[in-house]
DNA sequence: TCAAAAGTGTTCGATATACACCCATGC
DNA sequence: GCATGGGTGTATATCGAACACTTTTGA
């Protein structure tokens, strides 16, 4: 493709005034310590540094050829070295004030060239185990599980994509409820699932009522393991049977 | 802005191979006749013809310092003369071969520039009267109302999101019943009600269980008024009450 | 023996489903 | 008077919400 005719397609553009921009992904991937929804978040410094600031969502400007699903799961796999982690593309964030602020400016003057002057992205969900190994191969050495309510000012829009995940998460669980079993170990208590379901939509559960709720999923199996050393009752253990459930 | 500085950035973009692009909205309008949905497509052509082919979903590519939103209202709003129709986004659709017909990049080359070699849209969802006086003031002069069951070839990918528009629009009237009434006259019978639900679920409802779900509703009321001309027994006329709505 | 969490059933109200007949009107 | 669609009530099943006590275990 001849760049001579590029530059001339470029000054069109202006011309007609249509924007001609970068996009980006941008994901949101929660984990569940057993008491909170925390999320990872990379540092915008490329290098380690011990300064826990500057804090950003994962995300990646788009290749070409390039679809954006494949950007979200190319960052996301870079990022923990798991393929095919559940994904949900949730909002095209494209508010042409969105990357104005002059830091915002100055990072992406650094990180990919001079004279962004507009970023669109699309928002994903994803969902991980907090306790998975996660393999970091990305340029961003450092990342980092916070707890939703201890997010940092972040660059960008990223707090406010953050607070439509939170209402993303519960359309998702309620559209797809298996999905949650996508944020717990593969062994895990009944306890653990109600608190999971706590955190998600921040209200107390009944705890015979959940019971109930989970007897009513056949591909919830209790295994023949009980916690130990524990200082109380030890509560069972259940896991998710992905074939009962694909076989509905 | 200097030109030079842009074409320097254009040249770096494709060493890295980031993506450099426009970016379109699409919108999928429905409206009801009271016995399917329709949507409204436009031809391709800026000029009126009389050939009835070559239609596509309305949409634009967006301009500098436009957000999204902002475009799907501008492209609603150009082409029915109507401001603020409901809206809802649904997707971005960036697949890289979605605009790599031929066709259709002849007819990118023609509409906008020549050489747009990938294009992402992002698609929204709206709701119109199909009785409406639409005042089209927009470049594609044909608009028209197709059924869905009886919708052309289309270019790019508009008939997948077509597609997926239809169970978004389900999504939508579960989360926030009362946009049906975007699709309704301001004065309708309940079996208006009905048969925009069936069409909308694509199943028969019960008729008396339905009178039921609506006299729950305070918001749709009354009015002293009946159908005329009518052979049969004449249906009552109700309407729905934005400010008793908005009271709760 | 105490603290801490596990586990377990019943009742009630709200909501969705199934189902059949008479009514009003124009022709 | 007949064809057409309008309008109405009751019974049943399902689902979610409320609610309190006993059990197991380690310290």
């Amino acid at each position: 493709m001849c760049t001579q005719y590029l530059f001339c397609v470029l000054v069109d553009a202006m011309k007609r005034n249509y924007i001609h921009t970068f996009v980006s992904v941008d994901c949101v991937v929660f984990g569940f310590d057993n008491e909170n929804l925390n999320i990872l978040l990379v540092k915008r410094e490329k290098e380690p540094t011990t300064e826990f600031k500057n804090m950003k969502l994962p995300g990646s400007l788009i290749y070409n050829d390039e679809d954006v699903d494949d950007a979200a799961n190319r960052v996301l796999y870079e990022l923990t070295g798991i393929r095919r982690m559940s994904l949900r593309q949730f909002r095209c964030f494209a508010s042409p004030d969105r990357a104005r602020n002059v830091e915002d400016q100055k990072w992406l003057d650094k990180e990919y060239q001079p004279n962004i002057n507009r970023l669109i992205t699309v928002a994903y969900l994803s969902l991980c185990k907090i306790d998975r190994k996660l393999v970091n191969i990305s340029k961003y050495k450092d990342s980092v599980w916070l707890p939703i309510s201890e997010l940092p000012q972040m660059p960008f829009d990223h707090n406010l994509i953050v607070e439509e995940s939170l209402s993303e998460i519960r359309k998702w669980v309620e559209s797809e409820p298996v999905v949650i079993f996508e944020l717990l170990p593969s062994k895990f208590t009944i306890s653990q699932v109600r608190k999971l379901y706590e955190a998600i939509y921040n209200k107390k559960i009944d705890v015979r009522n959940f019971h109930k709720k989970i007897a009513a999923m056949p591909y919830v199996v209790a295994l023949n393991e009980k916690q130990q050393n524990v200082s109380h009752r030890a509560a069972r253990y259940y896991k998710f049977d992905k074939t009962i459930y694909n076989k509905r």
